[in-house]
DNA sequence: GTCTATATTACGATAGAC
DNA sequence: GTCTATCGTAATATAGAC
């Protein structure tokens, strides 16, 4: 990811998609973006309408990647299982926390439907296809089938976003990897 | 909480609590500040050096409140697994988010050590103080002492700021009970 | 303790030349 | 497509009267 883009149209993107995720939308002016994707005032208004318009560009890349890399994962080789596991244990940037879910806490995001809409939509698909990942390993038997899936696939997505928070509030990456430790520790003992 | 307070400072400091809840040190400017307390300029700047100093006021007392909060239900009535599960379950304003926890994402408290430190202490002190209770949980019996009590611990608090994370995401509180459900559920397995 | 006036810089966008 | 100039408003604070 972060491929070094050569038209001024795709720096502006991945500009913006890294300031938003370091610093919210709310936290990121227009004059930042041009400083750091070395467009101008006139490129950034000429290929977009405004802030808004290019946080959507950014927002819908960042969340389309998430989704990708995530699917890349659950479509991989390994049974349903370990599957889950292997994305909750990926290598993660931790204390940089969540592109996508980070923007959950912004104001400006959340109050407008368009902006907000990616977001919404990334963690509907993610437990949706966790919960059928889950409900794909108690089919073989690889964990008790007496588990809610869906409630279960909620439960590991929420570990991964506060083990994102707890691991910045420590200032330390570990924490994220004790987190999922834990939730791991908690699942195992439904293994069949 | 948020009782009417009387006299400016008190004023200023509640408002503050309540903008850094809703949109974060980034999002809230002196302005706001001063007209949703009632307070003019002057009085905000002899009160306290700036925002910074106003917000580090804000940012302790909610840390407070949160850790007071939590430790009388942890000393309460019932078992140390009973105590940790009210706790989970009890009411929360899910769509508002975690005034504490929403601060990790916040690039200028993070940056500055004095706004950070009552956040890093919280959710260091929360962890030990349920890592506590899951070993008295143990030692009971109530559970499978083959759990690590502290990475059991940072899993339940990650669900719990997560579960935040993913409801406001789906703009829907249920979301969050749904993750505290998968979460007791995995912990079940391990019941006596 | 509180008020108004002022200062400086940034924000977010538009206008129009090139 | 990109540049510079400009605009109106907000952010964050200081100065000094009352």
């Amino acid at each position: 990811m972060y491929a070094r883009p050569v038209d001024t149209r795709e720096r502006l993107i991945e500009s913006t998609r890294a300031l938003l995720w370091e610093r919210g939308y709310v936290g990121t002016s227009p004059k930042t973006i041009q400083e750091r994707s070395g467009a101008g005032q006139g490129s950034m208004y000429h290929h977009f309408r405004g802030k808004a318009d290019l946080a959507l560009a950014a927002i819908t890349r960042s969340a389309e990647e998430m989704r990708a890399r995530a699917e890349a994962i659950f479509s991989g080789p390994g049974t349903p299982a370990q599957r889950i596991i292997t994305y909750l244990r990926r290598e993660r940037d931790v204390l940089r926390g969540c592109p996508v879910g980070r923007l959950t806490q912004d104001p400006d995001v959340m109050a407008d439907p368009t902006l907000r809409r990616p977001v919404e939509r990334t963690f509907v698909w993610l437990r949706a296809r966790m919960t059928g990942l889950l409900a794909e390993a108690q089919a073989k038997g690889e964990i008790d089938s007496e588990l809610d899936p869906a409630a279960t696939a909620t439960a590991l997505v929420a570990v991964l976003q506060g083990g994102y928070v707890v691991a910045r509030a420590a200032a330390d990456a570990e924490v994220y990897a004790q987190a999922i430790d834990g939730a791991l520790g908690m699942l195992a003992g439904h293994a069949r």
